[in-house]
DNA sequence: GTCTATAAATAGATAGAC
DNA sequence: GTCTATCTATTTATAGAC
């Protein structure tokens, strides 16, 4: 449970927030149609009027986190705006880079499990956040990594085939590694290993996968 | 919309298999909590009250799909009981195994889309499907390639490293394809390829990434 | 901004006739 | 095996007082 304040007035802006939070955080755990107004309004220390006060509708609640969700962050950070990154994009530092983007991808899933949840919630229930999510964030990461790789193809250190593809397979790496740890197997039954252990492994493991020259 | 057949009188056993393809079906698409029983009476042609003669309640009927689907299928076919996939496991042959491994799991995937949903919905909505399948299948998918890259590595073929980040890394490149062609991006906007040559891809990568000599 | 009370709609579940 | 009718509980949503 949040917060569950009580007997607290709250500028009309506040409550807004909370009552903004408090969904994120329900839709996020138990899906839309899971979640009930009256719910939120206890979980928000207020009545269920109130919660219609703020959003005239469940639908317009669910709406306004959307909104907030695809626009204030995404998935928090971006790699290509993390300087670091950028640095090792630039000198070409493979390992570095793949080992880098690993690491933080994880440490952002981690950050953000709420809306890890609400986005399969949303995939799976045929929301527009998903499909935001996608456009916003996913395909530029494609563009972003893929395009790494063509340069380094062109350099000859790269062996030839469709980036896309090996971005994908990279991708899935690091989705299904924070997927298994946040949402699917959070007891850590299948495995259970420290995300700079995965990281350095999936970087080395991908990049001898596509490097023509091996390097251990 | 499935069948919605009018006016057939089925027998007890007819209708409820046929009730239970509904509920797969419904609750695959729109979760538990979003799928009424109405709608399943409704999608059958019959009445509610019929609906609860076969099962007392929801959750007796959501109960019943879990034993049906975690027994008689799970997803489907288990690697370790084809009998192609059992040879090149004898016969060593990495690149065929882990090409032939991925291509059945896109196969079995794409046969079982509703089952992939309801698991997804059953791990963000908590209940034991999700569980029961990661023990039956998952965990078993992990000692059986596991103990053929553990073996590889005693023939010196790989390179040492903890076997169970291997497969997960080779597993997370198929499950995040799967899942991206079949659920998030079913219009293919970040990536659309063969499964084929996704297979082949995939392979490659992962087997000239954990291994010591490279081949092309 | 907040409440209590309540309406309206929908969901799950039952009774009893055929 | 099937229906109609109905009941109850829950959920969404509103009214009106403070």
């Amino acid at each position: 449970m949040i917060e569950q304040k009580e007997n607290i007035r709250m500028s009309g802006d506040e409550r807004h927030a909370q009552l903004l939070h408090i969904a994120v955080k329900l839709f996020s755990e138990k899906g839309f149609s899971g979640t009930t107004t009256r719910e939120i309004a206890k979980c928000a220390g207020i009545s269920e009027a109130m919660v219609f006060r703020h959003f005239a509708n469940k639908d317009e609640l669910y709406n306004a986190i959307l909104d907030h969700k695809a626009c204030s962050h995404g998935l928090q950070s971006f790699p290509w705006e993390d300087e670091e990154i950028h640095h090792l994009r630039e000198t070409k530092d493979d390992f570095a880079f793949f080992n880098r983007l690993a690491a933080s991808a994880f440490k952002n899933h981690k950050k953000d499990i709420a809306f890890i949840r609400l986005l399969l919630h949303s995939a799976l229930e045929g929301h527009e956040l998903s499909e935001t999510f996608l456009e916003k964030f996913v395909l530029r990461l494609y563009d972003f990594i893929g395009s790494y790789i063509e340069q380094r193809q062109a350099d000859g250190a790269f062996r030839d085939g469709d980036p896309r593809i090996f971005v994908r397979a990279f991708l899935g790496m690091l989705v299904h590694h924070s997927l298994n740890n946040l949402v699917l197997d959070p007891k850590r039954r299948m495995l259970d290993v420290s995300d700079e252990d995965a990281a350095e492994n999936f970087a080395r493991i991908f990049l001898n996968g596509i490097r023509k020259t091996t390097v251990r």
